[in-house]
DNA sequence: TGGGTCATGTAACCTGTTACATGATTAG
DNA sequence: CTAATCATGTAACAGGTTACATGACCCA
């Protein structure tokens, strides 16, 4: 259940509403998993009657009440528990739905196909300056945090790395393919 | 929908029963694309609502009927129609598993970061031994088809280079990842 | 006065996963 | 005699998507 892991993660960091939870979601682990906003608040209250969260209301005046959620210890042994699992393996598996397209682009003429892929080309390229960002508030999240050393931001940096280094992939294959279909 | 257009998408090369569908979709769009015999099943089912497929039934002695199905001219149309979507966006992004737990894994001593970045590493080459029998049977698949040009193998053959690279930049992830850590 | 931020969700639906059921034939 | 192949599913549940609802505050 990546998506709960995600949040009890992001929740072992500190204490955060699901407002907040949102948008940490967002600018940190988007690149690799997504998620809709009513589906983090769902899974907050599943999550808090497996006992993995304890939440307290905040009243406000001018502002509408909030829910403050804190990761409690078996949470934690959870958390550690999902990372520590030895089943990678189903976890690396694709699923892709621009290579299904291409898949059955033989029933389309080749000239079709060719701006398909420079449409996925450009598509990537844009998502590549996206993570850019991703990278800066990674950097604001750190600072946040009161990091001084590097054992989070590390790993943080690491899954951006992959993200990179994967649409760069995805950009060579999009070139070489264009210009085998090009022939 | 991309299970319904995969299944739509090799009905579209002739009729076959739930049970060769669901041989040939994990022989030739499993690399990208997963789905349980049970799925297909109840697909199968939705799609013929839809009127993008018919069926018949064939009865056999000493073996079990079995239910033959036929795209439709509406499930032709609705195949072109979905390969021409302009939409190629969402479909570029990753969601994988493997990144949640690296990106948490601050948690943990290096040691055991190391040894799964090792064992992500192991699995990936076990998959690409796998993929290169994906190309076997894209072969009989062609034969089968009595394909004598290439305009549908060509595309085939797109799709297994793609997750060949892939797995290629998650072994050169894994070994760049693991020198970082070593350090 | 109109749009963005703050903050919470519900309801309905669609898609994917897991577990189970049946039962004959055929090849080693 | 045993395991695989043939051939079909159902039921229950988990996870993801889409659409909608509420309402105050703040800034331009």
């Amino acid at each position: 259940m990546p998506l709960k892991h995600g949040l009890l993660g992001l929740l072992n960091y500190g204490q955060m509403t699901g407002y907040e939870l949102d948008k940490a979601f967002k600018a940190s682990l988007n690149h690799f998993w997504q998620a809709q906003t009513s589906q983090i608040y769902r899974e907050l209250n599943v999550m808090e009657k497996f006992g993995w969260l304890t939440s307290e209301i905040i009243f406000q005046t001018s502002k509408p009440n909030k829910k403050l959620y804190s990761i409690t210890d078996s949470g934690k042994l959870e958390l550690t528990h999902w990372i520590a699992e030895k089943n990678l393996g189903e976890e690396i598996q694709l699923r892709n739905e621009f290579l299904m397209k291409l898949f059955f682009a033989g029933e389309r003429n080749v000239q079709e196909n060719i701006s398909m892929l420079k449409t996925f080309k450009s598509k990537c390229m844009e998502a590549l300056t996206k993570l850019s960002q991703t990278d800066h508030s990674l950097d604001y999240y750190r600072a946040k945090l009161g990091e001084t050393d590097n054992s989070k931001t590390l790993y943080w940096r690491l899954t951006s790395q992959f993200g990179q280094a994967y649409l760069n992939m995805c950009i060579g294959f999009a070139e070489e393919s264009i210009k085998t279909l090009e022939e």
